[in-house]
RNA sequence: GGGAGCAUAGCUCAGCUGGGAGAGCAUCUGCCUUACAAGCAGGAGGUCACAGGUUCGAGCCCUGUUGUUCCCACCA
């Protein structure tokens, strides 16, 4: 036995990568299409390649670990499939940056040895992150993990993309798409964040040409009038009515442009006239279609304004600026007035996004959504919490087509030629050589790459081999569980849905676990800008592993966001240490070498009201586990080797083991481990390190706790009886010793202990306790009170009496006060329970066992009263 | 303009399909009781935001109010 070598202090940064190396050696972590074995899987969502690992992280991949921990002891072939993705503009921005440092752009290298250089960067920081999820304890199958642009994901993207092509669900097109000049690339609708910004509302005067009068619009952005080719006010407007079909004249540049009418214009708004810009705003745009109003782009790419004049070239901003002034000076400028409005900006670099017309490819989203709402309408596609099915749909029934293109290098080049020629595309499989219209050698590749959600968004069969046919697939498609942040639905979980329902023709997991975002102790989101992110890894370093990832599972419910608080590190860590000593007791203590249970005969009580406490322990921690309340179940496993086995079983325990009863020493020992190694394997999903790492140092069956089975109740091991009898004592116990601190006698000042009471036997069974545990030197049962009772401390509980000869230390006075405040509370119960019992529905209506309940709590407190009153009067006397 | 969450002990939060409120931390008292002071024993602290309603019974269900956070949405 190793029982002196193991330390005081549980030391989880001697303990985490050893355990971990083992289970890698040992190939724990693999799993395969085994016939005999029912499948079970999550795909982990890939983190950024050039990532690190931050909170949000951690509370994902601990999540993850604990399914899979859990299903693969539960018998399943759990496969957790990890990997990374290659994260297009975030990886090119980084690198770009590093170039940046030597003076360079990714122009200057060109698109071949620039994409040399991402590769690089990816081949150095790629697997740093995995790194990092080690030390987390992630239990995926390493040989699997995959990388969003190696060549399986390739082919799986090229094939999607084709296929969605020829069904005519991609498209290339005109359209207004966001636009960010500073990322210079175009983003999908979900890329963009709203945020509230005070802004001004610019009211200017445009003159009509026949010189009869003025519209007054307002606008945000007077930059972009340069580009306005009409008017337009609502049709139902008398004010303007006249002037339909009438032109003004566009300041600045002296242009005459049409006023419409069209139901789009609110008349409320403003003054009811609106400037129509076609290529820089979707509105207008649209109303451009309907009445043929022509669209003039005036901003480049970078956010310049390209437009004849003296503007052209400068900065979005400073025109805004200037042609304001100039607007002033001409006279045309009517007022100014502040507006908060909502502006675009980019979700990588906060910039402000550009409406802007451009010729993108789409996905025609109506087909693809129909399905992939009705996944989620049926039920068939569960979402936990399930109040996210809600946001999804919502979302998904809202949608407008996808812009997949990117102005980027980093990525999934668009599998599209255009011809020279005949100017028609081609979209092939492999990549073509000719014209597929024309025959024309004269083809060029599309420069623009695949948005990285096109790529992700096939991962939970393009992982398993798709587009090949192989064996995975066949037994891990659809996978099972998709865990993820809520924040990340729309991006990535709404397209993995229609596209596995799109290509696999099933659904890609039939239940998205969501949770929220880990925030500071203030409740703010962890940034970097902010400096108040807490790193993971520095808290594995101070706590362990165990304890981070107990922190990420407690004190919040599913899907809300969380603080994250050291303190409950600490907390956590001080619970494995509890373990940790509570299973030195178990070992120091042991001269058996089998786990074992003995026969029921040589159970004692204490034994049988562990074994069922631990029985219903297990029922319900696996009840909860299978409905994804993970925190509940932890908890309430956190509860039972806290409280019920060290606290109570172990002192429970220490008389056997002290005693010479072999035999009784030796169950005790036997219920003990047996105890132990059950709830070692309850907890290691949620504490893999420090449950493996004691379970190979008790007498266990198997090679490692990992692969062994999860519990299951025994109801031959239901002790109901026994177990209230237990509990009787253990009221008894917490009486005295209740009574005992208030009178602040310390431990070491024994007592005679007097139990009146007409059911003996459990106190009986229960002696050696209460001399241990309630500080007796010795305990004297009887069916009346003793000798002298007058001149004791009376301690009662609901159903026995008992006196300690100590009646010098207590305070007449505040024992009295003490026992008219539980009388009170006492009849205050009972009047609300005689209140209920005398209610003619509720003793109809109410299930019968609340009102059996009702009826036994009364019982007891009557009995309780009557033990009050009579110490009362005694102590009157 | 829609939709959702939250409001429970000093702080942070649990509370499963309605049977009379819990944890961690903090606080107070007493203990080095031979697994653990990162501990043990005990205590104090809550009209469960407010107002109605349903029910024999409401922290939990319904309606409204207030405060707060978030998501979505093309009003210049």
């Amino acid at each position: 036995m190793m029982e002196n070598q193991l330390p005081k202090v549980y030391e989880p940064q001697n303990v985490e990568s050893k355990i971990y190396d083992m289970w890698l050696e040992n190939d724990c972590f693999k799993a395969e299409a085994d016939p005999e074995k029912k499948p079970f899987c999550i795909v982990m969502p890939p983190p950024n390649v050039t990532g690190q690992l931050h909170m949000g992280h951690a509370m994902d991949a601990t999540m993850q670990d604990v399914l899979i921990r859990f299903k693969r002891m539960q018998g399943y072939s759990a496969l957790w499939l990890p990997g990374t993705d290659h994260a297009g503009i975030a990886t090119q921005i980084k690198v770009e940056e590093e170039l940046r440092k030597e003076g360079l752009t990714r122009y200057d290298l060109g698109r071949e040895k620039f994409l040399e250089k991402v590769w690089d960067w990816k081949n150095k920081y790629g697997t740093r992150i995995q790194l990092q999820q080690r030390k987390l304890g992630a239990s995926c199958d390493w040989s699997r993990s995959r990388f969003t642009m190696d060549e399986g994901c390739s082919n799986a993207v090229r094939e999607v993309f084709v296929n969605l092509y020829e069904k005519g669900l991609i498209y290339k097109g005109s359209r207004i798409i966001n636009w960010c000049p500073n990322c210079i690339t175009a983003l999908s609708d979900a890329e963009v964040e709203y945020v509230d910004k005070p802004g001004h509302l610019w009211y200017i005067r445009y003159p009509l040409s026949d010189g009869s009068g003025e519209v007054v619009v307002a606008t945000t952005r007077p930059e972009t009038m340069l580009g306005d080719t009409g008017v337009a006010v609502n049709p139902n407007d008398e004010r303007y009515a006249s002037m339909v079909g009438k032109t003004c004249i566009l300041p600045l540049v002296n242009k005459e442009i049409p006023i419409v009418a069209d139901e789009y214009v609110e008349m409320e708004f403003g003054t009811g006239c609106v400037k129509m810009t076609p290529a820089h705003d979707p509105n207008d745009f649209e109303v451009g279609l309907r009445h043929h109003l022509e669209v003039i782009r005036v901003l480049d790419d970078n956010g310049c304004v390209s437009f004849e004049g003296k503007y052209n070239g400068m900065d979005r901003y400073e025109a805004r600026k200037l042609i304001v002034e100039d607007l002033e000076a001409g006279g045309y400028l009517v007022k100014v007035e502040p507006y908060s409005h909502n502006v675009g900006t980019c979700y990588r670099c906060h910039n402000d996004v550009e409406p802007i017309i451009s010729a993108q490819w789409f996905v025609k989203m109506e087909p693809l959504a129909k399905p992939a709402i009705e996944v989620v309408k049926s039920g068939e596609l569960k979402f936990v919490p399930e109040r996210f099915s809600k946001n999804y749909i919502n979302w998904m029934e809202n949608l407008h087509d996808w812009c997949i293109s990117r102005q980027l290098w980093w990525g999934h080049q668009i599998p599209a030629w255009t011809c020279e020629d005949c100017g028609e595309i081609t979209v092939s499989r492999e990549d073509p050589t000719e014209c597929a219209h024309c025959g024309s050698k004269h083809i060029e590749r599309d420069p623009d790459v695949l948005d990285t959600w096109f790529s992700s968004a096939l991962w939970p069969f393009e992982t398993l081999g798709w587009p090949e046919k192989t064996k995975d697939l066949d037994y891990f498609y659809p996978t099972d569980v998709l865990v993820t942040g809520y924040d990340i639905i729309t991006f990535w979980v709404s397209r993995m849905i229609f596209s596995g329902l799109e290509q696999m023709k099933e659904k890609p997991f039939h239940t998205v676990l969501i949770h929220g975002l880990v925030r500071d102790d203030k409740g703010r989101k962890m940034s970097k800008s902010l400096g108040n992110g807490i790193d993971p890894l520095e808290m594995i370093d101070n706590y362990g592993a165990d304890a981070l990832r107990m922190n990420m599972l407690t004190g919040n419910s599913p899907g809300n966001d969380m603080r994250f608080y050291v303190e409950r590190c600490e907390a956590m860590r001080n619970f494995a240490n509890k373990i940790w000593n509570a299973s030195r007791y178990v070992l120091m203590n042991l001269t058996i070498d089998r786990n074992e249970l003995p026969p029921v005969e040589r159970l004692e009580n204490e034994d049988k009201w562990i074994l069922s406490k631990l029985n219903a322990l297990i029922s319900e921690a696996t009840e909860n586990m299978e409905r994804y309340e993970l925190g509940v179940a932890v908890q309430k496993i956190y509860d039972f080797i806290w409280d019920s086995y060290c606290d109570w079983y172990i002192e429970l325990t220490k008389a056997r083991l002290y005693a010479d009863d072999e035999e009784s020493k030796r169950t005790a020992q036997q219920v003990l481990v047996y105890v132990l190694e059950q709830v070692l394997r309850l907890l290691h999903p949620f504490m893999p390190f420090i449950t493996e790492e004691i379970w190979q140092a008790i007498p266990h069956d198997g090679a490692f706790l990992i692969t062994s089975s999860w519990p299951v109740a025994n109801p031959d091991l239901d002790f109901p009886k026994e177990e209230s009898e237990m509990e009787s004592v253990m009221d008894a116990i917490r009486a005295v010793r209740n009574r005992r601190a208030e009178m602040n006698v310390p431990p070491s000042r024994k007592s005679t202990l007097y139990i009146v009471t007409d059911s003996a036997d459990a106190y009986r069974d229960g002696e050696a306790f209460l001399m241990k545990l309630a500080y007796a030197d010795q305990i004297i049962l009887s069916a009346s009170a003793p000798e002298g009772h007058e001149d004791m401390v009376e301690v009662v509980t609901h159903d026995v009496r008992m006196y300690l000869p100590m009646d010098q230390l207590i305070d007449r006075e505040q024992e009295l006060q003490r026992i008219a405040k539980e009388l009170k509370n006492a009849q205050g119960e009972l009047q609300r329970i005689a209140g209920k019992l005398g209610n003619p529905g509720f003793l109809a209506k109410a299930p019968e066992s609340v009102v059996a309940g009702e009826r036994e709590k009364q019982e007891k407190l009557n009995r309780l009263v009557e033990q009050l009153t009579a110490s009362q009067a005694r102590l009157m006397k």
